[in-house]
RNA sequence: GGGCAAGUAGCCAAGUGGCCAACGGCAACAGACUGUAAAUCUGUCCUCUUCGGAGUUCGGUGGUUCGAAUCCAUCCUUGCCCA
């Protein structure tokens, strides 16, 4: 077992924490759980640093919890919501946390014969049972309102122009029983998190302390922001998810590649477990050539194969290679092996006889799906935005039919710079 | 139940009878520069368009007016104060 909050505090993984912690965790192995949010059927890449501090948890040779919020869900959690939040509904609820459910699978270590085997757990199992009356009794008795205003989340609210429901001030007390519950059921004695949820972990503990008379520790981890302010985790096509079928590998790892100089270092420490000397000679290394990018390709690398593993990985580079590595070299000398195996680039298609009859541009852009209107496509190639087989696109009236083909089946479109999009023919 | 204030495009936020598809900022998309970086500069940014325009907006509804985001009525939502 070695010092886990040593070791992650020096990648920049320790916001704050509650005092005797560290000792905890050296004591003796120790069961600690993340709650994760069933709003989608995916997580996105805003989860991977909680899914990382569970890793690193077990690595040290603790156990992990992770606790899908099935009940919590239901109710929305206030923290860095300044509006009331829409209520999900049941059906679609249950879609996701089994979706959530299956990808955490992937990260941890769930084998039962392992004394720290990592376990979930969806609260949604002990909420149903519990009575409103219950709740208050046992819940609501132990906390006082006042206390519960004291935090940053509802302060945040009661000081806006909006507001807070009954229902979404209850989540923190929600949380805190969850806490409680592991703690009694489970032993657990830590709880981790985005530091956005600091306020709602130390109710937990609070709780813990006036109702059982327990002593339960916290840490969060800083949640993560790009260099110029601009929310992480976003694209052209939107979320980066981690479900291959969101996010293809491709796509997942040009996200990481496109990483600012100044956003890496920071990153590489948190998303990878490269160990200390390694990242700081590569951080070294990239200074004096930072050209080579050699920072986001190990921190693309790293996480790529995190995800989506080895060969998905290597399907990643090798479609990176092909479309950007000779920008130059005409599409023409593409040869069709090199088409069809460019593996996560948007697909679309086209039917041959249009291709035939001859398409305006405009017209198969919009058909494509690559621009979603004839205006906004006319427009991106006014702009000089568009290019056809890698060459840029001038003319608005521009005519595509067979004879712009590459091996008479494809046409490589480009959206900016960056985006590639193969249309084929059928 | 009473009083006061507010509701404008993804967000923030001007506008307070015609010059308004609506100032400005952020975010987003594209271009130039570059290293598939940052910063900077430029263009686009309600929807559709044969690029000439056309259509639908300013919480909802109804009205006044030649003409309303702007005036009136009413309803809804939110906040604050009083009961």
């Amino acid at each position: 077992m070695y010092d886990l909050i040593k070791e992650l505090s020096w990648r920049g993984m320790v916001q704050d924490i509650m005092p005797g912690t560290q000792e905890q965790l050296n004591k003796e192995v120790t069961t600690a759980y993340i709650g994760f949010d069933p709003t989608a059927t995916s997580l996105h890449i805003g989860s991977l640093v909680p899914i990382l501090l569970l890793v690193h948890l077990q690595k040290a040779g603790h156990k992990p919890i992770a606790l899908v919020g099935g009940a919590t869900g239901m109710i929305g959690d206030p923290s860095g919501k300044s509006q009331e939040r829409n209520l999900l509904n049941e059906t679609q609820l249950a879609e996701n946390v089994a979706g959530i459910r299956q990808q955490l699978e992937k990260y941890l270590n769930f084998d039962p014969s392992l004394p720290n085997a990592a376990e979930m757990v969806n609260n949604y199992d002990w909420f149903k049972n519990i009575s409103f009356l219950e709740f208050l009794r046992d819940a609501g008795k132990h906390i006082t309102v006042n206390y519960m205003m004291a935090k940053d989340s509802v302060k945040k609210r009661f000081e806006g122009e909006v507001g807070i429901s009954y229902t979404e001030f209850a989540y923190q007390l929600m949380q805190g029983y969850d806490y409680y519950h592991l703690y009694k059921e489970k032993n657990c004695k830590l709880q981790m998190g985005g530091s956005d949820q600091w306020g709602n972990i130390t109710t937990g503990s609070e709780f813990i302390r006036r109702k059982a008379d327990g002593e339960a520790f916290a840490f969060t981890c800083p949640l993560i922001r790009k260099a110029d302010g601009t929310k992480f985790g976003k694209t052209e096509q939107g979320n980066v998810w981690l479900d291959a079928e969101k996010t293809s590998p491709y796509q997942f790892y040009q996200f990481w590649l496109n990483a600012s100089d100044e956003d890496t270092e920071g990153w590489i420490k948190i998303f990878t477990f490269l160990d200390a000397p390694t990242i700081t000679s590569l951080i070294e290394e990239h200074k004096k050539n930072a050209s080579q990018r050699l920072l986001q390709k190990t921190l693309a690398k790293e996480v790529t194969i995190f995800v989506h593993g080895q060969q998905e990985y290597e399907k990643a580079v090798e479609t990176t290679e092909k479309l950007f590595a000779n920008q130059t070299k005409p599409a023409e000398e593409m040869s069709e092996e090199d088409l069809q195996g460019l593996e996560g680039v948007i697909k679309s298609f086209i039917e041959s006889e249009k291709l035939n009859a001859g398409i305006d541009i405009v017209s198969l852009l919009a058909e494509t799906q690559i621009s979603s209107s004839k205006g906004e496509a006319r427009k991106l190639i006014q702009g000089g935005g568009i290019s056809l087989n890698r060459k840029k696109v001038s003319d608005v009236q521009q005519i595509v039919n067979t004879t712009n083909l590459l091996h008479e089946k494809y046409l490589l479109l480009q959206k900016g710079k960056k985006n590639y999009y193969l249309v084929e023919i059928k």
